[in-house]
DNA sequence: GTCAGCCATAGATGTCTTCTATGGAGTTTA
DNA sequence: TAAACTCCATAGAAGACATCTATGGCTGAC
């Protein structure tokens, strides 16, 4: 036997509301006969008689005014649900889950969050900090829908877009001999003590795989948990380092005691991009977050 | 377009439970490319993406989350309304609201209660005491499912079920002449002061219609409102009255001062019956409460 | 590279809602 | 008292739509 059909419970309260078969079908739109039998069957389904019919006088018996009152509960509820849905129907409103390199989020963000605000100010971003790995995991559970880190990734079910190849400079103490260069080479780094991220930082391997034509000698016994860290140890004097060129700007770039010098061309560059699932629901703000950070990351 | 469809909702949440198409269509006894396409229209009904489609995984969209949560509460609410129904199937169970008239109410009712809880237990009768018009006026409008009281009435829209033939006695003071008779004519109640209840009451008029032959006086500025008043009257020596047998019986029937005697034959009587709308959908229960009454009254 | 798993698509089928037309019971009006 | 009207139920036809089987296409695993 069939189930349950919402359409009849609008039959229902219908018939209730006005307690006229003829009316009770017009506002529901059907014909008269139509509402007649579907509410009939409806009765059949339940095994309950719900309407009393008399000539002159339609009534619901006791079973069908409880019926009624929890048929209007769920009519309201299903119209929740519409309601629900063209709230979510703006594909650039609601949450959006975005995770970025410890090495990228700081520096990033105050360049295009004033934007964010005006031009996706229906999105709601939610922002994490994550290595590359753990943040390829969180993206592939569903944990969060957008990463941004350094291409290339392994890309099994993402896609990607690229946002901006960010140049890498030198970061040395200001009386270093390289702070009176205008600008350097990657063999001016020759024998210089190297300061490094710890392991798990894709810009320590960006920077080992930079320096590998030189002769550079990484600081031993010393693993830095941050760029911060890292700027701090060469104001200190302990060393140089390489960083992406974001990092060197802005109010962090003005450390006291550290110069920020570039590379001389061709420039090392990483490539920061934007990662989601090929399936994600939300491509198309992805998309506009993409394009905006494209466009004003620099 | 069609609306929201509670099994469109069943199948999300199964597919919200198993997380993977197959097996919701298993536990929905649907085939695969049924869900599958049921749950793309409901996707297209609320112009929101649910569902992310990846080939290992399926999950739901923050839209989708949000809808199943509230699909599941209206899908409880359904599942009451089946339930209620069930609870409502039994015929035999449920209020039912009936009306005696008040000069038979407290006298048919100690005959009957105890049958009426062992026979028809799920039975709740709600009881209430009218006189015949307002009673048949409540009875119309749905207030009351059944009324008791002596036929005939008019009968547009209702059914009717006789219980009993109840003949009438003659109360009379014990000291009093008539009081040493077995039995008793009409024509023997000639000029005597009859005792009568106020207007409203049917009684008064079956008692005035019985004494319509014999030269019969009214006492004049006087009308009972109960028939345990007119006994009290009678007890008093204020002068005779008429009692449906039922009232001169039981408890009641034995007060001091007052003696009860028959009607030799043809006996008059008054005929009580069962009054229930033609559409009421209580016609079981009314009918089983009759035929207990039936048996048992007198 | 092949195989297995999984969801989407295509086309046919059948169920069930819906319609119009009509019947029948009851009430009101001429 | 008959006729017209109101209102719900029934009948039969038409149409919409859910459902099926078969198949395709994509992905990940061995």
């Amino acid at each position: 036997m069939a189930d349950l059909k919402l359409k009849d419970l609008r039959y229902l309260v219908a018939l209730a509301d006005t307690r006229h078969f003829g009316r009770a079908a017009e506002r529901s739109f059907v014909s008269q006969p139509t509402l007649s039998a579907q509410l009939k069957k409806l009765e059949d389904y339940l095994g309950v008689q719900l309407i009393e019919r008399a000539p002159k006088r339609v009534a619901l018996t006791a079973a069908g005014e409880e019926i009624v009152e929890r048929a209007r509960r769920i009519l309201e509820a299903s119209e929740e649900i519409v309601e629900l849905a063209k709230g979510h129907r703006d594909p650039l409103a609601g949450q959006l889950k975005l995770a970025l390199l410890p090495t990228i989020g700081p520096y990033l963000l105050p360049n295009v969050a004033a934007r964010l605000r005006k031009q996706l100010p229906r999105l709601e971003l939610m922002l994490y900090e994550y290595q590359t790995d753990p943040m390829l995991e969180k993206l592939h559970s569903g944990e969060i829908d957008v990463g941004i880190l350094a291409l290339p990734v392994q890309m099994d079910g993402l896609d990607s877009y690229e946002l901006y190849k960010e140049p890498f400079t030198v970061a040395v103490p200001t009386s270093h001999k390289l702070a009176s260069r205008q600008s350097i080479k990657v063999d001016d780094l020759a024998h210089e003590t190297l300061l490094l991220l710890e392991d798990g930082h894709c810009l320590r391997d960006q920077a080992l795989d930079i320096c590998s034509g030189a002769d550079v000698n990484e600081k031993q016994n010393f693993r830095g948990s941050s760029l911060e860290t890292l700027r701090q140890m060469v104001a200190a004097g302990v060393g140089i380092t390489l960083l992406p060129e974001l990092a060197g700007r802005g109010a962090y770039g003005a450390a006291r005691g550290v110069t920020i010098r570039p590379f001389v061309k061709p420039v090392p560059t990483r490539t920061i991009g934007a990662v989601w699932r090929k399936s994600s629901a939300r491509r198309e703000a992805i998309l506009a977050l993409a394009k905006l950070i494209e466009a004003h990351a620099l």
